[in-house]
DNA sequence: ACGGGCATCGGGCGATCACCTGATTTTGCC
DNA sequence: GGCAAAATCAGGTGATCGCCCGATGCCCGT
């Protein structure tokens, strides 16, 4: 059997009634990104295998993906028969990252490059401040704000504030115990 | 000096901004409630004191404002008289915490009470799903988890996913350590 | 001098949120 | 059986978010 999806919450959805031997999936997605499709997916379908497929990664990302025990990533940048074998590798129990996404990880290692302002936005977003607030906080307008809010979940492949504080505690950026 | 402000948001600002001797607010405030705007203006003015003045308070967040260190908290049950007293207690450095109030607080010790189903909506939320994914994770409208959502934040006196987050983590709703 | 990264701000737009009122069904309990 | 709380869903509205575009100015390395 073999199903599509078009967003990360029909993904989820998907995997979570179908429960798949293997689920292949690009990391970009609206609704939810790769990693919170795993993390989410996984509760509910243990057996099923994690294939990531993705055109761009964050070094960053990809950290997220195998220290949450993604069984396999691969970048499009190799060629169709590459994919079939990860599959089949997948399926077979092996995990699997591309050179190209291998050398990435080497190459990283370190926590996310947040500008200072960015961070201080996303402290701010941390501690309840909505974007005006912050931005009053800040001594900013609204729309730089924004702008640095956006820029960093595309580093971050968060869509949303929730996903957003998520992300960033993973990443180290912030410490969980001062959401206390 | 006297100066009033419409919202949260202005209150933080002009307290950062003048650091008055006392600051007298209300709990429900549009963009920042009065537990944000202490823990917020406290760390630009350290030496102001913070009276709350307030109608309608749920023991949860007198519970919060107390440990957070608030100055004073009277509930507009109270006489006039009884109000610009309390103002001078503050003034004075006495904690001022009306009976009412203080009544409130006895009853009170435990847990927010969060409803089951409220609480599978917050959880969701705070693994970063919006409301329409999480509608789908639980098998509902995306509206009724709206209304769980909108029906808790009233409980916690939170206006944002930020800040619904961060009150659910003080209420002990959720787990700092599950946001890894 | 030139490019490049960063911070700042603005317009604009569709999606979502935050919040209201109101309604029906389900559930637990006396 | 009937009451009360909880859960479900809907319509609607204004504010905010998420994100696209472009523009300016600063600092910095070559």
């Amino acid at each position: 059997m073999v199903q599509t999806v078009a967003n990360g919450i029909e993904a989820i959805a998907a995997i979570r009634k179908h429960r798949p031997d293997i689920a292949i999936l690009d990391y970009n997605m609206p609704g939810a990104n790769g990693l919170e499709v795993l993390l989410e997916a996984r509760r509910w379908a243990p057996e099923t295998r994690f294939l990531m497929l993705t055109g761009s990664m964050q070094a960053q990302m990809l950290a997220q993906l195998v220290e949450a025990g993604i069984h396999g990533v691969m970048l499009k940048d190799g060629s169709e028969a590459e994919v079939v074998d990860a599959v089949r590798q997948v399926r077979d129990g092996k995990k699997v990252i591309s050179d190209s996404a291998r050398r990435m990880l080497a190459a990283a290692g370190e926590t996310a490059a947040l500008t200072d302002r960015e961070l201080a936005v996303v402290q701010a977003i941390a501690r309840g401040h909505s974007n005006i607030s912050a931005a009053a906080l800040l001594g900013i307008s609204a729309k730089t704000v924004d702008t640095h809010r956006t820029n960093v979940m595309r580093k971050l492949g968060a869509h949303s504030t929730a996903s957003l504080l998520l992300s960033a505690v993973r990443a180290g950026l912030l410490d969980p115990d001062s959401l206390r």
